[in-house]
Parts: structure tokens; sequence; C-alpha cells
DNA sequence: CGCTTGTGTGAGTAATTGCCCATACGACAA
DNA sequence: TTGTCGTATGGGCAATTACTCACACAAGCG
């Protein structure tokens, strides 16, 4: 399962090899000649260093174009804050770029004195994000995650996050230890009404800054795919006009929840209040279009980082 | 001077071409095609970026810290070589750490096919180190000792380790076997002009690198503790200005040799001279720092292995 | 107009890097 | 002890990148 295991010293190595190739400037022959080591093994460090995540590459300049769309997804939806990032032409990640770019936002809000309530939602792009998120030690803030955390068949939710988060900032967290969705409506009353969640979903409804993705209701929607809803359960969403769901609860194409149906039991908290909190969406790509226009629309989100493409498409509507 | 003028739209693109590089992960010939440019352009967008400073790079990791203080070490003090370990906040050892990090330093020497002659001082720390040594096999060296090793009372110097290190390494030793602080400036000039030591003080003045420690002449000092010298003799070093003794010789601030006393009668070899030998002190906590700075404004020493807490000491001053 | 100068481009080539494979080494079970 | 498995290592080679050079083009100037 999951972690590669790598022993603490061979990280070190490997730390030291990476900073002697991206910041001294070596070519992996002088590393090698300094570390005493055979080229390959120089090689295999500074891969190494790249693929824990020991690397961070970051880009100090505002491509202009991509400002242009931001102060334009501002003006034109009234969303509080929006980040473009370039398209890569040829790639068809969905969390290419979007990742980096809400983990440098998270960096900036958890780099606070004053402590702060930051709500994570779940889903591939934040998972990304977070693991591009570098180890920061912010005990004054509390994360509280927006969904449950237990999958179906009583595994943890694979994508909810909380855990990681809280692990890589050393912040007090907060996860909702209950299915995404319930079995009934009055089991998501009961399972909300428990001394042990009632805390987390009012910490949530003061969340100073959320940050959320947004799922697409295709055929392959993440919701069916991770197996929260049933096939059937998924048409049925579809065929009541939902367009997109955000964390766990469906929307219509005007940003309306959907009546009835799986959104009477999810068992999510409530999306922040817009009024006290900054909810920022992140999701890019054409699958994701309706759902952010939805977003937009229906006022769920105040907060977009999405990708120069996405962007465009947005204005022209 | 000046800088050198680069349009705004050459930089974004140069930040565009970065992006698809380094985040993206393109190679060159990707994004050439995707801009629509030769790869040649392509690559010199990215090494604009590059250059333009545009492109950060960040470890995320604690040795990287100590990198970038042993590089400040290297520049600040014209040192040929430094090296930053990771100081343990809970140990108050002087020689955890370093020992080990002396203990490689030796081995990239030893592991060199052309013959060195390698120097080796006294003290807690080197002898640390020596325990550390991977047994290594290599009969075309010379270790060659820079101090006496028969204590006052005629028994071995417990922290001379020419013995332990030539165990280790099957390399021809050259020990000096002669107290290490003579009786009279008389009596050091006759057993340095023996037959027996003459070769050996040649030899420690040629030596390719040599590896010291730096002893702090504190109520505590070693000189004092381990028999070699009074308590009146310290006193009286003190109060001549003396702050740290290197291979048996005592210093001041400046790190420039207190005339008379003891140091009339020091047995020892001369520092190997500092325009042909690698000397590299190992040395780490407050009580060596002044030591430390002494022998760095003398240029007793071109090297230095320290931990990251002293490091940070000796570049706040 | 012709010349110089500086900037940008592509070709060619050397250097560097990434990756595959054969081998060696150590742990562990038979 | 032997065999096997997983891991680490170095050689070799292909891909990628960096650099040098020659040339094209445009601006400035006599």
């Amino acid at each position: 399962m999951s972690k590669p295991e790598v022993t603490t010293t061979k990280l070190d190595d490997a730390a030291r090899a990476g900073w002697l190739y991206y910041v001294a400037g070596n070519t992996q022959d002088e590393i090698a000649a300094k570390l005493g080591i055979s080229r390959q093994s120089a090689q295999r460090m500074v891969s190494l260093a790249v693929s824990e995540g020991l690397v961070k590459v970051r880009l100090d300049h505002p491509i202009a174009h991509c400002l242009d769309l931001a102060e334009q997804l501002k003006q034109r939806f009234g969303l509080k804050m929006a980040e473009v990032v370039p398209t890569d032409p040829g790639s068809s990640s969905t969390t290419l770029g979007v990742a980096d770019a809400a983990a440098a936002e998270m960096t900036r809000w958890l780099r606070s004195d004053v402590p702060i309530i930051l709500g994570i939602g779940t889903g591939r792009t934040l998972k990304a994000a977070i693991e591009q998120l570098s180890p920061i030690e912010c005990p004054q803030h509390k994360v509280v995650s927006l969904t449950g955390n237990i999958s179906p068949d009583g595994s943890a939710a694979y994508y909810n996050v909380i855990f990681n988060i809280a692990d890589k900032i050393k912040a007090r967290s907060f996860p909702m230890p209950l299915p995404v969705i319930a079995s009934s409506p009055e089991e998501r009353e009961l399972l909300h009404s428990q001394a042990m969640i009632r805390p987390v979903l009012e910490l949530s409804a003061r969340a100073n800054v959320a940050f959320v993705g947004i799922g697409d209701l295709e055929e392959d929607a993440p919701l069916f795919i991770d197996g929260f809803i049933s096939r059937e359960e998924l048409q049925a969403l579809r065929a009541a006009g939902a367009v997109c769901e955000i964390i766990g609860r469906a929307f219509n194409e005007n940003g309306e929840p959907i009546g009835g149906l799986t959104n009477d039991r999810v068992a999510s908290a409530q999306i922040p209040p817009r009024e006290t909190a900054l909810v920022i969406a992140t999701a890019k790509g054409p699958k994701k279009l309706p759902g952010i226009v939805a977003a937009i629309k229906g006022g769920l989100i105040n907060g977009l980082i999405t990708d120069e493409h996405t962007a465009e498409i947005l204005l022209s509507r």
C-alpha cells in the first residue's frame, strides 16, 4: 500500500544531492564526485528528492495575460479572489498548475499570525494541492473537514485530505468521522446531532477560508467512481438537472441545490457562509465548466483558482 | 552595470516557457511545439527565466538550511571547505553529528587513488570521528600525527588517535613518540631533532589534509583535564589572552600564538601550511565559539565542520 | 547607399541527464 | 547450505539540454 517507505538517511542524502543540483548548480557528475558515489546514484538521489516533493519550484512572474483574466473574473463575477495559471496546451491533467496555485494560496493564509479556521473540502485537485504544500508549523490555526471521511464500504475516503493537511501544517484538525452520504435523512440528522460532530459543524460555519473542489456529474462523476452514489442515483440527479457537486451536495445549472434525492442524505457540512468566509473553488477543464458556472451563478463560491483556458471560456460566455 | 533591459513581453514569454518546463514538466521540444518556436528558442526562454531570477527553487528539508549555512561560512570567512550538520536540540553532546561528518569527510579523502598525507590532531571530537570511520583499505596513504602521544605520566595520551585510525584504514602511520608538552624549550628542541621524529615533522608539513580539534581554555580545558598542563599554567595562558588551543598550542582571540609560557614547550608539529593543506577543524558548541572565531581570524584553519546552531552564531556576528 | 552594430535565429555539436539492464549484495525461508 | 527475492549499483545508450558559431535582419550613422 502506498508509502514507498524511504528511510531518513536516504532522504537526507537526497536532499543534499538536490541542493547541490538545484541550488548550487552542480552537474550530477560533480555531485557524484563530491559525495563519493557514482553518477547514476547521484541521478537517483536527485530524482528521489524531486519525487519525494523536497524540491519546490516557484515562478516569480505574474504572467500578464493570466493576471488580466483573473482581474476580469473578479470583476465580472463579483469574486473576492481569483487566480489563473497558465494552461499547458498538451496536458490533460485536471490538477496540474491549479494544485500548485492552491497550495500557494493556502500557504499565504497559513502564514498568518492571527488564528484562522480553514475549511477543507475533498477531491482530486485538493489532494494534489495538499501534496504540494510545504510543511509549515502553524499550531495557531484550525483545520476543519467539510465532509465525512468514511466510504460506503467503511474504509477511509481516499480523497478526504484532512489528515494529510493536518500532518503537514501541525494545526489542530477536526475531521468528520461519518459517512459522506448517510443511508437516510433520519440517519443524517442522528449523525449530525452527535456530540462529536456538532462542534465540527459549528466550526465549519465559522471558517475564515475554505478550499473546495467542484465535481462534475457526467458518466464518470467522481462521486460515482468513488462509490459514494450508485449509477441510478447519479442518473436521477442528472435527470433532476444537477450539473455539479460541491462537498457532496448537488446543484443545478443556476447553483440551486437539487431538492430531495441524495441531497437529503448528504452528511457534509454546509458550504461556509460567503458573507464571512472566502470559499475558494479549485477547478479547471471543460468537464468542470458547467459546475464552475453554476457555482458562480448561485453564489456558492467567492473565490476561484483555475487555468487560462477555462478562464477564457468563462469570460467569453 | 545596469539591467540587461529585457522587455516585458520577453519576460512574459520566458515565464510561460519556464512554467511549462519546471511546473508542467514539459521538455523543451514540447514547449517549442506548443509555443510555435524553435527548440533553441525555447531553450533560450527557459534559461532566460532562470537567469532573470524568475525561477525560485526551494528545498523542503532541514539539510537544505545546513548547506546554505555552509556556503555562507565559506564565502564569509574564505574557507575552502565547510560543512554544517543539523543541531540536535535535545542533545548536549559535543561530538554528535560533527564526528560523523568528519568521518565522512575523511572517507572521501581516503577513497582517493592518488596517495595523500593525512594529518591528525587530537581531541574528543576526533576520537569520536575515528570511531565512526568505516574500515577501508588504503595502503597508498600516510597518516601522520600532529601531536605527541605520551602523557606526562608516561602513559599513552588517550585522545591521541593515530593508532586507532591507522588500524582502521590500514595505512602507514607516523606517530610522534614524545610528550605533548616538553619540560623545557631545550628538551623540545632535543626531542624534535631526534632521527625518529624529524621525518614525522617533515611529513606533517607536507600534509594534504589535516583534521584538528579546537580546545577551549576554560576552567575545564581538555588540556588541563587530561593533565598536560597545570591549573597555574592554564591560568597563565588565560591571563595572557589565550582563548583556544589547537594541537596543544595556545592562541589569543585573533588567532595569534601566545608568546612564551607553555607554547615554548609544546612538542607538537606546526599546523600544516594552509597554502598547501586543507586544515579542517571540527568543533561545535558555545564553549568552542571563541576558539573557532580565533582560528578563522588568524587563518589557522581553512576548513570547518560544525553544527547548525554554531554556524548561525558565527554568521550573526 | 554602404557600413557597423546589436539582436535574434537555426544548425551543429558537446555535455548532461534519464532510463534500461545485468549484476551484486543481503535478508530470509527452505 | 542453498535458493530466491527484493534492493542497490554501475555500465551503456538514447534522449535531452547547453553552448558555440555563422548568418539574417533591422536600426543607426557616415
